[in-house]
DNA sequence: TTTACAAAGTGTCACACTTACACTTTGCGA
DNA sequence: TCGCAAAGTGTAAGTGTGACACTTTGTAAA
């Protein structure tokens, strides 16, 4: 173990991504699985990296979400800074930083960004730890390293809240989709349902989305309207002052 | 200037506390006044210190707070982190940097945090920078040093936002207050006035608020009614999935 | 003692929004 | 052609919001 030197008075800065999917049915977690040896239980993380010598923390961000995912310039917000001293002092933990590591003793703060990716539009690249990397359903989610699970709620949170005010949720859409897949996500996203008419209705009326010549093709039942958001007619609500979906 | 060492490999971390009172009329922030020598301008900035070896981040910022105010427990809550590269990099605050730090050219990376304290309890304490301290009205800020104003403004937003949540202003105000005062810090965070009969009708309805027996007395008009702050009601409420005010 | 002042305190109405609720429509596939 | 499965649709009751003006009350000054 390290005696007292500039390791530890000196903590290293990451950033950690919590990136959210949505495959139209399940709100998604973009993890990495992490292993040491076949023999030893996978544990998941959450993709991050230290940040480089003159690197903006948000540009470290950035970074780790190109390197991961070969998306560019989507949603990325801060969620906050996390940097209990015990934050990486699990047994399984140490000794994975130990094999990966150059100084697995240092005190490390990390700076953890929320993110919502187009899972349709996501393509794995070329990274490190891009290979190991998987979409889990948030509720199949039990245990992450580190503090990723608190992290992980956090920025649950902070989407929930943000939701409500933003329509943050076509991000996470493709460009065209149906009343229903967006009611889904926000069930998913708020943890709860909603009545069909009443968000129907919301919705037409602010006038957030808007209504395509094209309908669902092939499915065994009335085939569904698809919409696309209506960016201009947003930005109009928000300078009117809007600030509460009312959900 | 220092070369490729690490002092710029490793960042320094500090934390800054954005603390908000209210005197039963303005809402104010307190800062610290620095100043080189005489001749130079005073310069405001938030309160704040590098943390210490081994110290957790909420830690070092109950510290910063305590040292200043002799206040401990109170309300306390991160707004994040902020690292970009060139936040010290005004002239005159690298001057001042360099002659009260060690390091002046390390790069600091400072997590910010918020709080709300009864003013009227606040007894400055003997820290090194608690001699400089001041209440400034909100409004009469103008520009604070480093990336400061951006750290404010961040704070205030956090602050706008979380009133209409959670009855956080009562940690602002005296045990007792009147509906008017109440009503005051409202709008001083709020920065819109509101009409008093609503405001009063909405506060006595969600029964946050309970009457004493006491009045103003040797006020110039008629006195008002003494109210304190309920607790038992308020986490009734949020046990019940109470979640906005509605301002 | 009367009067002026200044802030406290009070009620109503119109409107918008929220919630709860069930049946019909439509296209596909068996 | 029949069954299925999800899409799509309207209304009524209740609740909350916003706008609005006058009366009350204690002090202090004339």
């Amino acid at each position: 173990m390290s005696s007292k030197n500039n390791l530890e008075l000196n903590p290293r800065i990451s950033v950690d991504c919590v990136i959210f999917g949505f495959d139209l049915n399940q709100l998604k977690v973009l993890v990495i699985e992490r292993s040491i040896s076949d023999s030893e239980k996978q544990i998941l993380t959450l993709p991050g990296d230290l940040i480089y010598e003159g690197e903006n923390l948000d540009i470290a961000a950035n970074r780790v979400l190109f390197e991961l995912t070969g998306l560019q310039t989507i949603f990325l917000e801060q969620v906050g800074a996390f940097g209990d001293t015990d934050r990486l002092n699990k047994e399984a933990d140490k000794k994975w930083l130990r094999a990966v590591r150059e100084e697995p003793d240092a005190r490390v703060i990390t700076i953890a960004y929320f993110s919502l990716v187009n899972i349709h539009e996501y393509a794995p690249q070329a990274s490190s730890f891009a290979k190991s990397a998987a979409w889990i359903p948030l509720n199949e989610i039990d245990e992450l390293a580190f503090d990723h699970s608190d992290i992980l709620q956090t920025a649950l949170k902070k989407l929930k809240n943000k939701i409500r005010i933003q329509p943050l949720g076509f991000n996470l859409l493709p460009e065209k989709f149906t009343l229903s897949q967006l009611q889904k996500l926000y069930e998913a996203i708020l943890g709860r349902e909603l009545d069909k008419r009443n968000f129907r209705r919301k919705m037409l009326k602010l006038q957030l989305v808007e209504m395509l010549e094209e309908r669902q093709e092939k499915v065994p039942h009335k085939p569904s309207q698809y919409f696309k958001f209506n960016e201009t007619n947003y930005n109009k609500l928000i300078e009117n002052g809007f600030d509460n979906f009312g959900f």
